[in-house]
DNA sequence: GGCTCGACTTTGAGCGATCAAAGTCTAGCT
DNA sequence: AGCTAGACTTTGATCGCTCAAAGTCGAGCC
């Protein structure tokens, strides 16, 4: 049973791997970014990780999951996505703060407890971010979809929210920019970096920059 | 913020103490046996709780709970007994599992998941096992109940079940007996060490050993 | 080919929690 | 008073995870 931290080295792994699938192997300095930790620790954990079977080390190159790292990582994915999905719908936590939450709940909670919510939600297939949730074997059905920063104008629905930062939820939610709500492309204006939308049949433009309108997927 | 490993030693110790309420000190072995850890272990553990000002720790002689102890320990205990109840009522988990479960997620839901769970569950007063679930402010409002196995026979109500084991609980749940359930009392048998009983209008008689029936609390 | 700079690894250390085993008190008996 | 058995404490070690700082490698530039 591998402990938290293992499971969130792998989890990470797993993230930054899909981030950038054209290279092979995720470096070591990435990992130790992205969870906040010295290099050295990582390197570490790495030697660690692959004798117990759950990546390939490669010495100063980086590391690739094996099928049993990634398994366990998709495993520890879909019970965040789940736990999520229940603290928003069951538990009516806020949207903004869920992630924190669920951050801790994924290491602990049962494996009868997960079923129970993946039951109770009727075998969800979208987080409330619009991420896919892997179902029981691990599979991830991916979805279509495109960044909002990239659309010519028209009609879209927003599918996917890639940020978990409570405040820029909590400011979503505000101009009702949730999975599922449709958006009016307006207009783009590439050289000041500027999307004009307006949300849901509302009567407003809504501006956003460019960063966060690459955040958001629509399709 | 105390470790769970602080949290599960605060709540031994005061489970401790009002299992002997008459002793001024619990003792660093009963801790130990409580917890399965060497006395060694605990020595180390209490001196430091000394330190942080969570137990009056007395070398040789044992410890008792500060103030700001106890109150931390009625908080895990306010946590668990909370949680166990959400497991049965709203996740419907079985009686039987729920403690473990509850035993690691007292230390690690927020205090907005608490609260939203003691929401939705009107603010109860006890747990499924009939504990009193102290409120936010740490009181508890203990009641009253004897022993079944210190009844005259006659008719009584099933309030409190002080025992954890999933078997046990189970085989409880089979014979109807859950706190709220009727029991008649039928008979008693001293030499014998058995108490015959019939439950909640039932028509068979139920026997069981002294030592069950010490765990079942009547009013 | 040699050098350099940045990425990675190694080393030594610490922290929290634990254990086994050796050492020390002390209450209670003689 | 002296002894002893049992409860408690101390000591030295381990384990998982982490860090800082020193050491090493190698891709790319001259």
């Amino acid at each position: 049973m591998p402990s938290s931290t293992v499971e969130n080295y792998l989890k990470a792994i797993l993230r930054l791997s899909d981030e950038s699938p054209d290279e092979a192997l995720v470096g070591i300095g990435r990992i130790a970014t992205a969870l906040e930790l010295t290099s050295g620790t990582v390197t570490t954990m790495m030697k660690h990780l692959g004798k117990e079977g759950f990546v390939d080390y490669q010495p100063r190159k980086g590391v690739v999951l094996t099928e049993t790292g990634r398994a366990a990582a998709v495993q520890v994915l879909r019970r965040h996505r789940l736990i999520e999905l229940f603290l928003v719908e069951v538990m009516h936590l806020d949207w903004a703060h869920v992630h924190e939450e669920a951050e801790v709940l994924e290491h602990v909670l049962s494996d009868r407890m997960v079923e129970r919510i993946d039951e109770m939600l009727g075998r969800p297939a979208h987080d409330p971010h619009g991420d896919p949730i892997p179902n029981a074997e691990g599979v991830v059905r991916e979805d279509e979809f495109k960044a909002l920063s990239e659309c010519e104008p028209g009609e879209y629905q927003l599918v996917r929210v890639a940020r978990d930062e409570p405040d820029f939820l909590r400011w979503l939610q505000e101009q009702g920019l949730r999975p599922g709500a449709g958006i009016e492309v307006r207009g783009i204006d590439k050289l000041a970096g500027i999307v004009e939308i307006r949300v849901d049949g509302g009567e407003q433009s809504l501006r956003i920059g460019e960063a966060v309108a690459g955040v958001l997927g629509v399709s």
